[in-house]
DNA sequence: TGTAATAAACAACAGGTTGTTCATTATCAT
DNA sequence: ATGATAATGAACAACCTGTTGTTTATTACA
């Protein structure tokens, strides 16, 4: 079995392997990057790399399924530590919690995410983090929290612009250093999107 | 003099280069596709290539370049045409104005933009496209739409969320083949920004 | 019209990366 | 301690890259 038998020196191998992608992410772009770059940082043979990846993009795609996972993961939960001293109705209640725990998880993972998002990053990854935050918003679960009933505009038209806007706050958030809150990254999130973008900009509607 | 001497088989060989580009774009995307992918799908030699741009990146940064050049000339245009039968207040004319002609752009050059803003197209593209689209409605301008006070929100995230915004509905816009016209995602977009997504979704505020 | 200059197009080449294989060595689990 | 397994170093064919020197076609001018 896979599991039953976790060796050592693999955990040490993909360690640096991945801890390698991001440094070269961040200093010549996922593009640039080449296999034995990889290799070369991280300190290991050429061959041992195609020994777990088939290459880069395989790489890429086995650390991005895991972030996907662990999203995902964070839809089900709930977060009752953040929901006391709210002053925002119910109804933006629940994206507003999701925005709290989403900021929370990005900060952890914030040294691949600064990368992947960053303007060197995988846009792949960008695109499907787009089709994910529409689907936990406005997709066809039951706790959907835009129906595809009394909309004003075409629903394809609002999913792509609540799900690239999120993402550009994201990454300017990551880009700028994460100096603000979780809980400060949701107030602006939600102040924008329930007042709108021209309201938050100072102006009178 | 280079303007005065247009030989046409550089007219020619460029113009298949760039067609090639555009395809290949769509196909493998721009990562992927190697200099010889571009020459054997325009059917001229590599090194003719090569006599005319320093690499694929320089291939994309002379494209992207006249992308750029036509959009600085949309924003100090005036669009008298457009300008009747508007039922929005004069505060939101000027994106509305400026989003009619953006559109109107997109359109002409919907084959380019569509490969490189697509999923397989070119971040540092994107960013640049959003750094200029914060510039032009929000930026140091005397017509800026947006000033640095009043501001509910730091100014860096709401510059994020609008820039990436526009720019997710261009691209769903494109995917999903252009079928609106430029008037009507005009008023699409000045819909959720003035209103606000949520209420745009048809949620009470 | 004929000749020289110009510039595009070309074929061939050296340098680097990729993905693979194999024998050897080091490390792990029990 | 030992058998199993991972990592290593080296070698390889294939590919892409960017440059070289050369040929061809067009243009300018006498």
């Amino acid at each position: 079995m896979r599991n039953s038998n976790p060796d050592l020196r693999v955990i040490r191998t993909k360690e640096s392997i991945r801890l390698a992608l991001v440094e070269l992410i961040n200093e010549k772009g996922f593009d640039a990057l080449t296999v034995k770059d990889i290799t070369t940082s991280a300190r290991i043979n050429r061959g041992t790399f195609y020994a777990h990846y088939q290459d880069k993009f395989d790489l890429m795609a086995k650390c991005e399924e895991e972030i996907m996972l662990d999203l995902s993961r964070l839809t089900k939960q709930n977060y009752p530590s953040v929901i006391a001293a709210l002053e925002i109705d119910s109804q933006t209640l629940t994206p507003f919690i999701f925005t709290v725990s989403l900021f929370e998880y990005l900060h952890l993972q914030s040294g691949f995410m600064k990368a992947v998002l960053g303007p060197r990053g995988d846009l792949s990854f960008q695109t499907r983090l787009k089709k994910f935050m529409w689907e936990t918003l406005h997709g066809n679960n039951p706790n959907a929290f835009v129906k595809e009933e009394n909309l004003l505009v075409p629903g394809q038209y609002l999913a792509a612009y609540m799900g690239t806007a999120i993402i550009g706050v994201i990454q300017q958030w990551l880009e700028s250093g994460g100096k603000e809150s979780p809980q400060e990254m949701a107030r602006i999130l939600t102040t924008i999107s329930v007042n709108g973008p021209f309201f938050a900009a100072g102006l009178k509607k």
